[in-house]
DNA sequence: ATTGGCACTCAGGTGGAGTGAGTGCCAGTG
DNA sequence: CACTGGCACTCACTCCACCTGAGTGCCAAT
């Protein structure tokens, strides 16, 4: 059994090794921590952590460091989210609210996210959801080709090409785009599909095009579920002191392929002020074993997606909670 | 003088030490290829190479490694652009071939690129230049928020918020729309803002957010001069047998960063079908010293913009070169 | 111009000794 | 019963000395 003063060895434990990146003895947590009693009784204190998997020795007779069990504990236990200053809050505000548009302030939103912690940054787009078509546009690229750009009324956009069959001319994209627009404009997303299925033919001479761009429309707003992600700060994985053991090389591959990444997030997805931490081998995806994902959710449009940062299992969880928290909620008064 | 024995020895440097990445010596050199004398005259090469400062010795008495300037020689004059496989070109044309819009299709062909290649690809992309507008949607989001998507006619989509002083009801942001599509549809992006400027006001009351909207459409059309980059592979960097001296970090942040690359690409800016090879301090931009850079035009529309990638400067040049060119190709006939 | 021979250099690997932070255990104490 | 001081032991790490082998520059001979 671990006693309350075992927790707090363990919460000494966690700093430590965090600030310092040592396996931590019982020597140098009493030197540092004066807790009333004589390093022996650490030493019983962490025999009792240990047997508990919460720390663990690297090699026999060394210092301990905490286990993927043991920052859990101090995670939901042992740790306040420490607030940010002041100033790191203005900075938030300031370069966040200077973007131009959707895709400009979730960039600037993982880039701020990313300097504030030296972490790799993330943030999920949001699907498009309950949003409603405010327009459709289709332009000719070429006899065979098509762009459908659909624009939603929360101020979305998605794009896709279309090979038709048939050849089209100028005016039946303006025949076609007339059609679809009367039939769709104001419909919710979801029921798209439905509408346009259910819609009479035009001109038989057009039936082949329409029925590719309807084809394109449809997968266009299926498409949307599966989101996208936007991140930032991959360089930080390579500060010169790093935490990871082996070759950093799969872990920035997982990153980069983002699926893995956006799985974990997806699984996250709850209320938004919550924030959620996955560590280490909690989340046994391939690559991700040696690092934590801290992320909480922010609302656009009523939606709610996740933003969050990737590091190293020894990280500063008060800090980064804070500043995914900070940087989470100034993102949806910015969007709602 | 470098003989002309010289710059076979060169090569054969070159090309050993790019697959070994072991500084070579005379008596391998003549081992692997049996030039028809000793290694002692081989040795006399050598010092005739060095003293052109073409190839370098990392300490006294070991093997030689190739400078920047002796790869420049090597590229120029030594190699031959060795062609792809059937099958890789191939693979290069589904998968591009499959791209559903734009975006997607770059993101596609970086993907490409630094499979094929092992290294970190990137490409630009193309200023709007001479495109025309074939649509401007006008979005509310919000009392005093609007959001313009510019659609033009070769399919590129842009966006923008916009926050106006005044309030905008859905009755007023459809008079703009009519409005402005009236006056702007169908010119060349360069004539936009001389149109706008010139054009009459509309209903007094609607002055200021008309002002507005005006003022973010010319922005939008300002911003897409600086150009925007794709890059990908960049977990490349990190393969277990990496040629980096010293950190990582300065590069991987330079190259997240963007602007050098961009920059780098700019001003490789000429025709397409020439491959062009910037090594090592040909650039001397901070944090791209040890990286050769590769690239050539692709043509999107009739504007020329840059496909290519970074890599150390001991690479295969002859192999990156072709499959550069290869991507280059195919991509430009997917957009003209 | 090319060659074989020779003395020299130096990075990298190997192995042993020493150091120090840290441990587990135990007997003793308030 | 919780705590303590003491003690023997472990083991990663560092330092140093030594060796090896690939490679060099130079020179006299062809």
């Amino acid at each position: 059994m671990v006693s309350q003063r075992g927790l707090d060895v363990l919460r000494a434990i966690v700093q430590d090794y965090v600030s310092s990146r040592e396996p931590v003895g019982s020597k140098s947590l009493v030197d540092r921590h004066g807790f009333g009693v004589s390093a022996a009784t650490i030493r019983n204190d962490m025999a009792a952590l240990e047997e508990e998997h919460l720390i663990v020795a690297p090699h026999t007779s060394s210092g301990r460091i905490p286990t993927d069990k043991g920052y859990r504990v101090f995670v939901d236990h042992l740790s306040e989210v420490r607030q940010l200053s002041s100033t790191q809050r203005q900075g938030i505000e300031r370069f966040l609210g200077e973007s131009d548009d959707f895709d400009d302030l979730l960039a600037r939103t993982v880039r701020t996210l990313s300097q504030l912690t030296n972490q790799v940054a993330v943030v999920q787009y949001p699907t498009l959801g309950p949003a409603r078509v405010q327009h459709l546009e289709i332009v000719r690229l070429g006899p065979t080709r098509l762009m459908s750009v659909l624009i939603t009324d929360n101020g979305r956009v998605e794009q896709r090409l279309i090979e038709t069959r048939a050849e089209v001319t100028d005016e039946d994209v303006s025949v076609l785009r007339s059609r679809l627009n009367a039939s769709i404009a104001g419909k919710q997303l979801t029921e798209v599909e439905a509408v346009l299925r259910a819609a009479s033919p035009g001109q038989p001479d057009l039936a082949v095009v329409e029925g590719a761009l309807v084809q394109a429309l449809s997968e266009q707003v299926q498409a949307n579920r599966q989101s996208k992600l936007v991140l930032a700060g991959t360089a930080n994985l390579l500060k010169t002191e790093n935490d990871f053991s082996g070759s950093l090389y799969p872990l920035l591959d997982a990153i980069e392929e983002q699926v893995v990444v956006l799985k974990l997030l997806t699984e996250m997805q709850v209320a938004a002020e919550v924030v959620n931490v996955s560590i280490g081998r909690e989340h046994a995806n391939s690559g991700l074993e040696q690092t934590s994902l801290v992320s909480t959710g922010y609302s656009s449009a009523g939606e709610i997606s996740q933003v969050g940062l990737l590091g190293p299992t020894r990280m500063d969880y008060s800090g980064n909670i804070a500043a995914v928290q900070a940087v989470a909620r100034y993102l949806s008064t910015l969007l709602d």
